[in-house]
RNA sequence: GUGAUUGUAGCUCAGUUGGUUAGAGCGCCAGGUUGUGGCCCUGGAGGCCGGGGGUUCGAGUCCCCUCAUUCACCCCA
């Protein structure tokens, strides 16, 4: 066993992983910038008020999943960021972004970090895409969100993901909502388990959450969010459910769909892949109007995103073999020494052949022929430039296409022309 | 935080009712070919059998503790 390993719940990207994520991310920054959305980038920790303040304390990430410490004393606690929304919001109304124009529309790629068990599915760091929509949450603007979402999971060619959409009705809607629970479960109070009789107080919408399979008859017979929603809440939802539908967004409706995160209003959404096991969701979001004012903002700030999960998109899609054929990222021509004083030659060719933007590998261990070629072939390098003795004193070098097995013989010019019209065909990879 | 699971070579795993120097396949390195890879053949390196304690003449194997892994619950991406 080794002395080190990485700490509970984090893991390490290999070559071959991170190629996977380049390609992911090159999608996302890609439909992003089609959709309008520009890149933010916000710092990975918080004061640790913002998440209590902007995520809920009842909530279980704010109640025992942050990373919390206090790097001074006297100094207030800090948290790594266990989501990405409320970050994104305090830059804005740090900046006063709504100022400068009435709608701002942002993207982001990043860690974060929740105590959590670890499980398939969930890691205690782990990484989100998503898009915050600021300062319109009409149903255009829901569509909007959900839609470069789901474009974005299509264009990777993800299939048999499930999207389930709900309206949480607006702040009134939620009370009336809210006491017809209450007083729905109350009755029931000596069968549901000690979470629940927690939320029952605090917040019974998420008792509707609940995987307990005890509990799931008396939940099927709790009264609708629907049946309490306004003309106006139902009217905002069926026209985002226009939305969709017109796109070819396929959706099912759950009326039992509520999200853990306090702050969603109206439309909340999440997607599942039946891909993944118990953590099945790979991406939610939904509209949150109240945040800003959560937040301390003196205007309210109506608001719209979704967060995707990437470990579980990537789980996704390599169980779906949607990565075999990324292109591999192999160097064009391996340059190969005879030996051992020629060392320096061979280094300054490929110093040469790589500064006319032509992919290039070589030895640098000083091992035998034998082991230069068989590393060229492992690294699938498209040619072999042979450095000898015979190349030295006549300045004709020896070119062999691994692929073909075929030889030529050519001036050092002759061989970068052709390697550099090979490289063409093939762009390096950022 | 709760429950279960599994820890033997770089990887995937064997290891019989406790019994001598712990094995295989793949990978790695070298040679067969002293200027040429893949296939094949031969050889080699590499293990405090997760750690600690106990039972026993004897423990990879049985018992206890501990650490770690994985999966599930809770909840979430």
């Amino acid at each position: 066993m080794p002395q080190y390993q990485a700490v509970k719940g984090t893991r390490d990207i290999f070559p071959e992983e991170a190629a996977q994520w380049k390609y992911v991310e090159r999608v996302v920054h890609t439909f992003a910038s089609l959709y309008g959305f520009s890149e933010i980038r916000t710092p990975v920790f918080e004061y640790t008020e913002l998440f209590q303040r902007g995520i809920g304390s009842t909530t279980d990430i704010v109640g025992k999943e942050m990373f919390s410490f206090q790097p001074d004393p006297k100094g207030r606690s800090l948290t790594l960021r266990p989501e990405m929304t409320a970050g994104v919001m305090r830059a804005a109304l740090q900046k006063n972004l709504l100022s400068s124009a009435p709608v701002h529309k942002l993207y982001y790629i990043g860690e974060l970090f929740r105590k959590e068990r670890p499980q398939a599915g969930r890691q205690r760091q782990f990484s989100q895409f998503g898009a915050e929509l600021l300062g319109v949450s009409s149903p255009a603007a829901v569509a909007e969100v959900i839609t470069l979402m789901m474009e974005i999971f299509d264009s990777l060619g993800l299939h048999g993901l499930k999207l389930r959409i709900n309206s949480l009705g607006d702040t009134e809607d939620r009370l009336r909502y809210r006491e017809a629970l209450q007083l729905y479960f109350t009755p029931f109070h000596d069968i549901l388990d000690e979470a629940s009789k927690e939320r029952l107080e605090k917040n019974p919408l998420r008792i509707l959450d609940s995987k307990n399979p005890a509990l799931q008859e008396l939940i099927a017979g709790a009264p609708r969010l629907y049946d309490y929603l306004n003309d106006s809440s139902v009217q905002d939802f069926e026209k985002v459910l226009f939305y969709l539908a017109e796109r070819n967004i396929a959706y099912d409706i759950d009326y039992r769909l509520v999200r853990g995160l306090d702050y969603y209003c109206n439309t909340a959404f999440e997607v599942t892949s039946s891909e993944l096991g118990a953590q099945d969701a790979i991406g939610g979001g939904g509209r949150y109007d109240g945040l800003s004012r959560e937040l301390g903002s003196s205007v309210e700030v109506p608001a719209v995103g979704f967060a995707v999960g990437m470990e579980r998109l990537l789980m996704t899609m390599e169980k779906q073999g949607l990565f075999a054929l990324l292109d591999s990222d192999n160097p064009l021509v391996y340059v190969v020494v005879q030996q051992q004083d020629l060392v320096d030659h061979g280094l300054q060719i490929a110093w040469r052949l790589r500064r006319a933007g032509i992919k290039t590998e070589i030895d640098l261990a000083a091992r035998s022929m034998k082991a230069q070629m068989r590393e060229a072939n492992r690294i699938s390098a498209s040619y072999a430039l042979f450095i000898g003795t015979m190349e030295c004193t006549t300045g004709l070098y020896a070119l062999k296409n691994l692929v073909t097995s075929e030889q030529t013989t050519l001036s050092l010019e002759a061989v970068l022309e052709l390697l550099r019209e090979q490289a063409e065909k093939e762009p390096l990879k950022s």
